[in-house]
DNA sequence: GATGAATGAGTATTCATTCAT
DNA sequence: CATGAATGAATACTCATTCAT
């Protein structure tokens, strides 16, 4: 009878470490602290990551993963590119607000380090924003966002604004649900802070 | 004539670390090479501050701090809220641009740890936020904005979009002028992706 | 065949500790000098004990905890209460007469601090000062010893007195055998520097 | 107006020291808390004693170079040598219970280190112990202490005794007064613990 | 695969002491 | 004499990583 499956050890190191690194930050997080949490020994976290840092990576990849192959299967489901676009609004807040502990190292715990960003950047982030950036101009192509709009800046300011929120619900303690503001942000990001039409001056 | 005055001693050495930092990231400088690089010896750097991290904490606080002071003078001088917002994405932009050693620290470096990060958001960025919350309020009293328009979450969308320009002109390691997009990104801010007015669907 | 059982390693520490300690003082001896002659590396001196003083309590509590079990037994096989009081005498000079190394941490190297002579009183000497107080209890009840002797003053005398003869041979470099003094020590012990009987004055 | 004179200022940084080293013990006591309790620079100390171990030393030479001239002249006025010991024993005892932070740092902090007990050892303590030792001889001469005594040995032993008393007060945060034990110990001294004559066995 | 004892590199910080004023 | 800013040597301790079992 097997009690653990090896998937099961490397999921349990995982889900001990979201926990541990959350509460106290990845550089007061010892390699023996998840491994105690997660009950293996020490060592055997080296079985199936290179070091300390690659579990956090691994969180991240697991996490922004899921993510991003979901949406791209859904996306495909909707019609138009502003219920493309207010999709991802609302899945971007909705999992970022599920899991204050993951939301926590996504947010702050894995912003390290300037070597750790851009390797983050390189990785999955880019190809978020490439997702963001096709319904971008799928929609203008379509006619329904604007024809001077440059896909990629737009892809870049959208994920700014979705991130900025997702760090703020972190910071602030508060116990307001994050996706509970979707619908009010994807307005903003559609329609920007001007009166449309503009008065004219 | 005296060679160093005391304050004279104190910004060498934060402008030392502002180098030495932002070169190896803030775990991998140690006291000692901040303490050569700015020609003092690696006690002296105690008598200006309290540890290692203060370093780090002063360093952004000298920058915001002056951004802040100025910006708020500025903005007295610009009749409209637009040509307010306009003038902060110029601003924050341009100052971020400026120096790409403290953009690396402000982008990166300070964003350490939960605890670090709670401290200058307390601190220093909600003062801007507000600032920025303030002109989309006056801009919305004046007929400019939407009506409907919350500027809290307003000032938190546009404080994400500069913020994730300044990230990604840093990590990107192209020599493109960060405060060219200025214009494009303030338009954005402004009228949103959507084109206006919307096409009846 | 095991090269080393964890025992063994605790005890190479402590005896490592003896001779480093004893040359150059607590203070001036390094955790890295000890590791050295102990031939473990640095960080397994944390394995065995909390810091660098708990090493120096130990050797103490090592060399004091065997010297009391061992005596107590010995002490039931004496009859009379001037037999013990000379065995007692006779063991304590023995003992630090043996190892002047250890001799030298006991009686100088480890009244360090307060704190740190607070704590040694309270735990290993207070027994020992309790088993004489017996021993003088016992024969003032065999009528051998003074009718108005008071056994803890009496115990603490005698460790007085014992403590400093040990100081003295520590301090003075001679080579002369500490325990050649025990029998003239209990005579002053017993008798006191008064004739007896007193001249009547 | 001279507001302090020389000698006063040295004065003035041994009394503070003799507070400071008694509250937190010699290694965690600091220069310059030293200097502030003073009322002078940090530099200042350095213009009267050579370096900070200095200033413990005439800590202690100044108290026991006092007891030692003033205990001289005294003993000359006693007529016996048992009443010369008796005063001794009271002087010691008085001396000590007078002045707790006095006593901290001679009955502990001032046994730091082989080095360090060497040279008090060589110092003062071998004068006092000659005094106690030549009264003993006297009382031998005189025929009222043992024939067979050996007066350096019995100096020791009763330097033990008293020694022993100190600390032992000194540990004990009892407020019970010291001096209050001078007859009972000379008693001990003089007499010893055995009854005499001793009963024949 | 799993263990966990052992390793040893690596560094922030203190504080006695100096010396220019 | 006095100051106190500046110095810089010196070290306990942690913890990621390894590897013999």
């Amino acid at each position: 009878m097997a009690r653990t499956s090896p998937g099961d050890k490397k999921q349990r190191i995982l889900d001990a470490a979201v926990v541990e690194i959350a509460r106290r930050g990845f550089h007061l997080t010892t390699v023996a602290m998840i491994a105690r949490r997660a009950g293996v020994a020490d060592g055997t976290i080296y079985l199936y990551f290179k070091n300390k840092e690659e579990v956090l990576v691994s969180l991240f990849d697991r996490a922004l993963g899921r993510f991003i192959e979901e949406g791209r299967d859904r996306l495909a489901g909707f019609a138009g590119a502003e219920a493309k676009l207010r999709d991802i609004v609302e899945r971007h807040l909705t999992l970022v607000g599920q899991d204050r502990d993951l939301a926590i190292i996504t947010q702050v715990e894995l912003r390290h380090s300037l070597h750790f960003m851009e390797e983050l950047s390189r990785a999955q982030v880019g190809r978020y924003l490439e997702i963001i950036a096709e319904v971008l101009a799928e929609g203008r192509d379509e006619g329904i966002f604007r024809a001077g709009l440059d896909p990629v800046l737009g892809a870049k300011a959208i994920f700014g604004i979705l991130d900025e929120m997702a760090t703020d619900w972190v910071l602030s303690r508060r116990n307001t649900r994050l996706e509970g503001k979707a619908r009010e942000v994807a307005d903003l990001i559609l329609g920007g802070v001007a009166r449309c039409p503009r008065p004219e001056n």
